[in-house]
DNA sequence: CATGAATGAGAGTTCATTCAT
DNA sequence: GATGAATGAACTCTCATTCAT
């Protein structure tokens, strides 16, 4: 593929991202981001299979921006707490996004297609966002900033209840206020007030 | 309709379940359910309308028990942490339950459905857990069992926990022994050494 | 069949002729008359064998219907004139009716069924009543009061004209002083100004 | 849409005209379109989404034909008494032809669909066949061939004559004789002897 | 006689996927 | 590479008609 056809194939994945934001993963068709695209319905074959192709795709393109996101954080020089609130306030904002995010339609994906639960995309996001709070609380224990008896068992919390907040907002919906209180709990028990 | 079809309605509802376990909601067709129940095409639209009324009417069933679950629970004559521990046992039976549950087709079913949320039987489930455990919290906090500052927000917490742990089980899987160690977490956070 | 079938028989027919006022003829369906009676599907079926049989009943019972109308008029004593005016006004009555009658029904049914042109209810009003006409005819011109070359011929055009009124009344819409122009063009070329 | 495109849409239209035409239009399903075209069901909605979309092209096409062949008679310098007799012997051969025409399909699509009688196509074909002759006539008048009181009123008791002895083609039958003799009078009533 | 649940044929419609150009 | 017309499988939904009760 040239070089052309890679700016294409990025056009693509960028223009179907907009699409599965707003329409989730198994309401889109390939007609639908033919149509966003505004190319032949053939010229999208040549490029991808399939809606689950195209996803798996846009999902990889997100995990990479995430990635930076966190270590953007990390590299600045700020205590362990601050960037643990950073973090928090981030996942805030994203969760609270009214005009669309990926949530839903990664959701989707993951129920519909056949994902092993072991290896993917999602689970390598989550393993590693615990690993770094981990070693993030531990920092901060040293530092004597905060405390915590077990700091995988609390990361992985931390990573859940964000979770929880995350599907619920989807579902039954969360209001700022109980987010707020949500994270003051989570940053109390690390006896860290804001 | 009269008492038979009440039970071929209850029949279709019950053979409709299965297949929501088995193929979530959106993948479900009105064809599906037919096979499943073997009956003919029109005779399911005799009772239902779409796959969306027939999942709610699921869920509705599906609401009813869990709530006797939750009574009878309640109703032993057991201390506040008991009743916590027991309750929390059962979510963790249903979330790691192999041979499917309900959860992947609920979800689904809220993301493709407008459903309103601030007034959703999900919301219903929710809250009036949420409320449940409030109590408990604070009857165990009140006969020294346990120790906890506001038991609205660590009852939150609880469930979105719980949500957190059910979302991940179906997408990136949870172990049990995650899931217990979690578990441990919470109850240790109330003063609660199993 | 009984008396008591007979009364039953009597109610579907009208009940269905106001179905068939409202929503045509191809477009009413068994349910439709089912609904409307408040009776069972086989509760029809016992009586009826489709939507053609039994429209054909209430055509048959208008018929009659119409009929009498028509004798009435002739009864009275009155002049040709008189009574061709009549029976004209009448017509225009009938065909200006806003809320309903068999017109549509009639003519679709009569599209859609395999109806013999030669010898059709339909046929035999129209021949009906150009018979009747020609003999008032005849009889104004005897008396006088009215001038025609050929009877026949000039009965034959006012019912044509009549059709044509009533058809395009359906479709394209005629106004009452459109109505009222050409009957009186009709008249005038009897001699009769009104 | 491409040339090839438009060639096969019109191609559709003169292959849905004659189905149209053999079975009317409210019997006639997509299927049946499908069918005689012999195309895959999915082709015929890229070019039409429903019969009645397909019927109001067909008709389209009909009124531009249509309107040719008036214009055509009227081009050619005849007085116009002469071109009133082709048209009318025009109207003859349509309504009589034998192997079918599009005027049960038409008045079916006129009842069934929602059509405003205000602005519609037969309204337009209505109103301009009435004007155009109406012209005919007071030119006819002028120039002394033929006699006349009101040549609108006269006009569109013409046409109305022929939309019954259109509709009572298809419905009760009417026998060449008997539409001669129609015309004949109509003539007459102008002064005009064939 | 009367009921109404049940059937199954058939219409409408959408979409992933292919393929000649 | 790119196009977009074409296909056909699959799904939704409706209704005439039957039949056990």
């Amino acid at each position: 593929m040239g070089e052309k056809s890679l700016q294409k194939r990025k056009y693509i994945l960028e223009t179907a991202r907009k699409v599965f934001m707003e329409k989730g993963y198994k309401n889109v068709t390939m007609k639908d981001i033919v149509d966003a695209c505004e190319i032949s319905r053939g010229g999208l074959y040549l490029y991808f299979g399939s809606t689950a192709e195209i996803f798996m795709e846009v999902l990889r393109m997100e995990s990479l921006e995430t990635d930076d996101v966190f270590s953007d954080n990390i590299s600045k020089d700020a205590t362990a707490a601050d960037i643990l609130m950073l973090f928090l306030k981030e996942q805030k904002k994203e969760l609270l996004r009214k005009n669309g995010n990926l949530t839903v339609a990664t959701y989707e994906f993951f129920f519909s297609e056949e994902i092993p639960k072991k290896e993917n995309i999602l689970r390598r996001q989550f393993d590693s966002a615990v690993k770094i709070m981990e070693k993030l609380i531990d920092a901060g224990v040293q530092s004597g900033e905060l405390y915590c008896g077990n700091s995988r068992v609390t990361a992985r919390n931390i990573m859940f209840v964000l979770e929880g907040l995350k599907i619920s907002a989807q579902t039954i919906g969360v209001t700022p206020e109980t987010v707020d209180e949500e994270l003051a709990y989570i940053l109390q028990g690390l006896g860290i007030e804001e």
